[in-house]
RNA sequence: GGUGGCAUAGCUCAGCUGGAUAGAGCACCUGCCUUCUAAGCAGGCGGUCCUAGGUUCGAAUCCUAGUGCCAUCACCA
């Protein structure tokens, strides 16, 4: 039983004992560092209950439990908060049950429903960006997380590989291409067809000028052009199944996915199962025609179809064009609904998607719900912040993305910078350099991002680096490769490790527990709790947050207390054991943040 | 205009279901490498928690109104 859960029963009965009276819940809070303590009680809510001064109830209530309770060692009482200190063994048994845990704080036992997670899905005319980086992290990480909160998860994206932007690729590559391949141009392939993708607009705007000066309005003359009107026909001929057509777009969109595939490879994230809209899109009108009989939808008189959800305080919503035509929210009901066929196991599905969605998916989850879909009340939406430049936002026609691929090496040359300047590394090998640089440099990527709340807004400024110091990634890293340092020169196997600490416990009041010991304990004591938060809110900062904090509680004992130079042969072991469990703790939190840790650097 | 989100130190961010004197990092200033990796440690400086009301023993946190920024309100996705 947790120490909360055991001190709660003793709180209610000492309340019982000495006042006639029974607490519903006892408030507990960590004690604050200026006070003696380890645990607090707060006396006031009880005050409800029990009538009196809360600093003499304290009293009260601290005398009987330290007469009562072993565990309890002392207390004190600062106004209305009893501080309660904890004898040392208690956190020394604690930790001999965690230390041998590879697994620590992860849940393995799973649940019967899964859960699917949906991130990144892209366009298939632009290689990915910073915004997109943001996306991915996100969503691996919180499928990570829900794992690790003992549920079965499914990664997946839907590619949006069809529509007039792609055309327009497709287009201009026709026409200024020359027959260009990756292979020919040693470009990434979603690169190749990003470029051909501002060609068009290049060209699509140089023909807008040439109508204006021909007389005709801005407004005529973006709909006029003769390239836009070409792209309008392929798409026309596209959804007709020309083969040349088809043949193009499958061409193209190959390249895309090989180059999108090489950046997934280079963050370190993957998919189980990929959906594509072009497979999806027309999935959903079955269930438009199915909800217009039930009378979920509505005909209007031109043959659109719509959802009325004024009752539920938002507005009509169009689910088929006039033409019969399928829109986004069409294929995304389609979607949903082909993947429970797909996997029966899942009950509930997360959406990865910037927050400028938040009134789309409110619809698509209050539509599937009205269609009554029983999982249709366990989706979420996973609503994070733009990443914007100090400039604005980024625009992919103006140049003024940060792309990821440049992104991610940026960061690894930044890495490789300062690691030469300290220059620990001279023994190792070139190929061992580079690995750990880009360990070192998507490390510190990936926590400058994932420790924000996701639904905050992220200001990124290309100029001001990312931080490699204070919390950040490689100083949590740093921590963990100087761990491994420790236990590689205390020459000690597990078996030692574990029955010495094991020792300890039994002849405790040889040696008392260091305080940064015992607040190292904490720490590590709170490790699951985060996990299971962090799955609750759909937030990875929670667990970064917490890797930080116990991280810096480490460096604070390294630099303190001597582990290898401890006094006793049991302090030492014991110092060593503890800075194992820090180290894989450290591993487990950023394993589910998708963040490598370095041996040594 | 309707709806939703955000607002905490010069900058970037924490602050769990309301609890003690609001915390970190960066930057700036002071110390600490002859002892386990100084990407570190110990300390200092720095706050009208956007504003005004309200709820209560107690509010950065909850409620109301206002201000500012962002998003959204398409037969686009």
């Amino acid at each position: 039983m947790k120490l909360q859960d055991t001190l709660e029963l003793y709180v209610k009965a000492a309340v019982k004992a000495l006042f006639q009276s029974e607490l519903e819940s006892v408030e507990f809070q960590a004690t604050r560092k200026e006070f003696a303590g380890d645990i607090t009680v707060v006396v006031f809510p009880m005050l409800r209950v029990v009538k009196g001064n809360p600093a003499v109830i304290g009293e009260q209530i601290g005398q009987y439990l330290e007469d009562n309770v072993d565990l309890v060692k002392g207390y004190n009482v600062v106004k209305g908060f009893l501080n309660v200190e904890i004898e040392g063994s208690y956190y020394v048994d604690f930790f001999n049950t965690i230390k041998d845990q590879n697994t620590y704080g992860f849940i393995e036992d799973k649940d019967d429903k899964a859960v699917m997670v949906e991130y990144s899905s892209p366009n298939t005319n632009k290689p990915l960006h910073l915004g997109h980086v943001r996306n991915v992290l996100l969503g691996y990480s919180v499928a990570e997380i829900l794992k690790a909160s003992g549920k079965n998860v499914y990664k997946t994206q839907i590619i949006n590989d069809r529509g007039i932007h792609i055309c327009k690729s497709m287009l201009a590559w026709q026409r200024f291409g020359n027959g260009e391949t990756p292979k020919s141009t040693e470009l990434k392939g979603d690169k190749l067809v990003g470029n051909y993708y501002v060609e068009f607009d290049k060209a699509y705007k140089k023909e807008i000028t040439e109508l204006v000066s021909q007389g005709q309005s801005e407004e005529e003359a973006k709909k006029n052009t003769p390239i836009l009107l070409e792209a309008q026909e392929m798409l026309r001929q596209w959804e007709a199944g020309d083969k040349d057509v088809v043949a193009l777009w499958e061409k193209m969109n190959g390249w895309v996915y090989d180059g999108f595939e090489e950046t997934y490879k280079a963050i370190g994230v993957d998919f189980d199962k990929y959906y594509y809209e072009s497979q999806t899109y027309l999935l959903g009108k079955e269930f438009i025609a199915e909800g217009l009989k039930t009378g979920v939808f509505e005909q209007d008189p031109d043959g659109s179809v719509w959802c009325d959800l004024t009752k539920d305080g938002l507005d009509r919503k169009i689910v088929l064009r006039a033409d019969g035509t399928a829109v986004y929210m069409t294929q995304d009901i389609g979607t949903a609904i082909q993947r429970i066929k797909d996997y029966p196991d899942v009950g509930g599905m997360v959406y990865t998607v910037g927050n400028e969605q938040d009134y789309h998916f409110k619809v698509l989850f209050l539509i599937l719900q009205k269609l009554g879909f029983d999982w249709a009340k366990n989706l979420y939406h996973l609503s994070y912040g733009m990443v914007d430049l100090p400039s604005g936002k980024m625009k992919s026609r103006e140049g003024t993305v940060v792309d990821a691929d440049d992104l991610i090496q940026e960061m690894a040359d930044t890495a490789e910078d300062i690691s030469k300047e300290l220059g620990k590394l001279d023994d190792y090998s070139e190929d061992e350099k580079k690995v750990l640089y880009k360990t070192i440099g998507l490390g510190a990527l990936k926590y400058y991002i994932l420790k924000v709340d996701p639904k905050k807004r992220i200001l990124f400024d290309p100029k001001e680096s990312i931080d490699f110091q204070g919390n950040t990634g490689p100083f949590i890293q740093y921590t963990y490769a100087r761990i491994q340092s420790i236990l590689r020169k205390s020459n000690l196997n597990d078996d030692v490790l574990l029955s010495t600490a094991t020792a300890l416990s039994i002849n405790f009041d040889e040696v008392s527990l260091h305080e940064k010991e015992k607040q190292l304990i904490k720490q590590l004591e709170q490790f699951p709790e985060v996990i299971q938060n962090a799955a609750e809110q759909h937030s990875p900062a929670l667990v970064a947050n917490y890797t930080y904090d116990l991280v810096k509680d480490f460096n604070s004992f390294y630099q303190n207390v001597s582990i290898l130079g401890a006094d006793s042969e049991h302090e030492k072991v014991f110092r060593v054991a503890l800075s194992k469990s820090v180290g894989q703790t450290i591993k487990n939190a950023f394993s589910v943040l998708g963040i490598d840790v370095p041996e040594r650097m």
